[in-house]
This record gives structure tokens, C-alpha cells and sequence, in this order.
DNA sequence: TACTGGCCTAGGTA
DNA sequence: ATACCTAGGCCAG
């Protein structure tokens, strides 16, 4: 398919971590949409896709989005548009409300990596297998599978403390007490706050189900990543008290991290969601660049002796 | 109403 | 190697 009409990047994309399942294999990326295995490569302004049809394509990473657009409206400083600059083309990938809930439940204090390793297990565990190409591929568990699981086996694919949020939600889903799909449909304060019903789900989590999976792109989840980004770059927002708790402690208070919530949605406007995905995917950059120089020049040393 | 600790675990780093 | 540190927070008190 020529994407040249639609500004597209999926590594950044697949990487930026709104989503856990994508695996690259050489040239190509796997990952289950639905209950099959697809697999896409992209060469400039050309993306190859197998197993998946166009339109499926086209939805699931947002091409209908115009990112032009919304670069516009949210590039509003110098920040933001360095961020921009760098992984454009980094899209919002549309989720299935039920995987996007559950996977971030899990997604609590764990990094990226723990989380993919979690889901993983979880698929394996629960999940259907689905073999493609000769290799095993697991969809994500239904909500059934959850609800009967038990919580030594969820804690056995190192879901911890998050075990019982895990059975409890998914219990809640099964008995269809309450339509996911739906609060889509309701304003944002208002699914925010149905979404928080679920046990595990806070206002973080809440945020990312609704910017990965229910369309809200003014949803605008703040993480300690974000935080700090917001602190750093955005402080003259604030009185200088607040940025001075805020910078003494790891955590957010709800009070805390809807003051920080409520001005990022101000300030970015009604895209903020994308906002979001460009400066804590542009912050983690940022870190592991370091990271992976430091260790490089750690490593020439010990090749040195 | 608002804040404070406590919590499971494992990947990454020094 | 091996001990730490931290990770896209939530919840009870």
C-alpha cells in the first residue's frame, strides 16, 4: 500500500509503548489483531502488510487521523515540536477496549519490558494459539479465561499484587455488568469515571484505556516519565511550591496528578493524547540514548582491560 | 477530602 | 556475579 498521503512511521509506532505484542523479526513486525497473526513491513512511504486486510490496516494504527493537523494544533512550543520533529509519524494505535483495560492494569510500576514479559505469559496461559509461518502465537486471553483463572496462576506469569485487580475486572466484564465498548460514546469525565469503577484502574489507567482504545484523544495519562517531562520543561505553568513537592517525590497524589492532567489538556487542546505519546516516547528516548552510550563507553573500556 | 505507605515482581544497571 | 534500583500506580486507612 503507497502511504505517501498519510505521514506514517511503524516502528515508532509499534514502539512507543501504547502497545505490548508486536515482535520484529527481521524486516517484518508480528503481532495478533483480532485472532489472526499479521505481519507488516514498512520501506518509506510503502507498507507491506500480510494476513490483514487494508481497511483493518487503515484503522487499527489511525491512518484516518490527520497528523498534520494535530501536529499543528498541539506543536505549541519549542519542546513539543523538537519531539514532533524527531519520531514523526508516530501514530495512535486503536486497541480493543477489553486487552487495552487488562493490559494496563498490569502496566502498573513495571516497566516496559516486565509488561511485554507479563502479557506474554498471560497470552501463553490463557490465550489461544494460533500458528503462523510455523511459529506459535497466542491471542489475548478472553475475558472468560480471566475470570476462571486462578490467582496463582496469574501471579504465576508475574502479575503480583495486580492478580486479584486481574480476576476481579475480569470477572466484572464476563458478567457483562458493564459495557467497555460503550463509554466511548460518553463524555470524557464521565468514562473516566466509569472506567475507575474497575478494581486497579485509577485515573493513569483510566487515561490509557481511553487515548489506546475508546478514542478520547484529549485523554492525556500522566506516568512519572511524563511528570518529570512536565516538571522539566513546563514548570513556569505552575507555582514554584508545587514544582518543588512534586520534584522531592516519585509518586502523584489524584489531586496532584489531576492539576497536572487538567493543564496538559488545557495547554495542548483537544489532541492532547497525541501530545502525550510524543513527549514520553521523545523522554524514554532520551534515556535509553544515554544509557546506551554510557554502557557503550563502559564496554570499550572493559575491551581495553 | 486529601495524603501516606505498602505492595509483587523482574528487567536493567552498576 | 549479584545486589540494588526502578518501573507508563492503586488502594486502604
Amino acid at each position: 500500500m503507497d502511504i505517501s498521503a498519510y505521514p506514517f512511521n511503524l516502528e515508532v509506532t509499534l514502539c512507543c509503548g501504547q502497545v505490548f505484542k508486536w515482535n520484529k523479526k527481521g524486516d517484518w513486525w508480528y503481532g495478533v489483531v483480532g485472532d489472526r497473526v499479521s505481519k507488516l513491513r514498512q520501506a518509506g512511504e510503502i507498507l507491506e502488510f500480510h494476513n490483514i486486510e487494508e481497511d483493518s490496516v487503515k484503522n487499527y494504527f489511525s491512518l484516518d487521523h490527520d497528523l498534520t493537523r494535530i501536529g499543528a494544533e498541539i506543536g505549541r512550543d519549542d519542546y513539543i515540536r523538537a519531539a514532533l520533529q524527531d519520531f514523526w509519524g508516530l501514530r495512535l494505535v486503536r486497541q480493543q477496549p477489553w486487552e487495552c483495560l487488562i493490559s494496563f492494569i498490569c502496566a502498573t510500576y513495571k516497566s516496559v519490558a516486565a509488561i511485554r514479559q507479563m502479557l506474554h505469559k498471560l497470552s501463553m496461559m490463557f490465550g489461544q494459539k494460533i500458528v503462523f509461518e510455523g511459529e506459535d502465537f497466542y491471542a489475548f486471553p478472553t475475558p472468560e479465561k480471566l475470570a476462571d483463572a486462578r490467582l496463582q496462576d496469574l501471579k504465576s506469569c508475574g502479575l503480583g499484587y495486580r492478580s486479584p485487580y486481574v480476576s476481579k475486572t475480569a470477572k466484572k466484564i464476563f458478567a457483562g455488568e458493564c459495557d467497555i465498548e460503550a463509554l466511548g460514546k460518553l463524555p470524557y469525565d464521565q468514562a473516566k469515571k466509569e472506567l475507575c469503577q474497575y478494581p486497579g484502574v485509577g485515573a493513569k489507567v483510566a487515561d490509557c484505556v481511553l487515548l489506546f482504545s475508546l478514542g478520547k484523544l484529549d485523554a492525556f495519562p500522566v506516568d512519572v516519565r511524563v511528570k518529570r517531562t512536565i516538571l522539566r520543561y513546563y514548570s513556569e505553568h505552575f507555582p514554584e511550591s508545587f514544582v518543588k513537592k512534586l520534584a522531592r517525590e516519585d509518586s502523584l497524589s489524584s489531586s496532584e496528578y489531576e492539576r497536572i492532567c487538567r493543564f496538559a489538556r488545557d495547554y495542548f487542546g483537544k489532541y492532547a493524547g497525541y501530545a502525550q505519546e510524543y513527549l514520553y516516547h521523545y523522554e524514554r528516548m532520551k534515556y535509553y540514548g544515554i544509557a546506551a552510550k554510557v554502557s557503550t563507553r563502559l564496554n570499550r573500556k572493559i575491551e581495553k582491560g
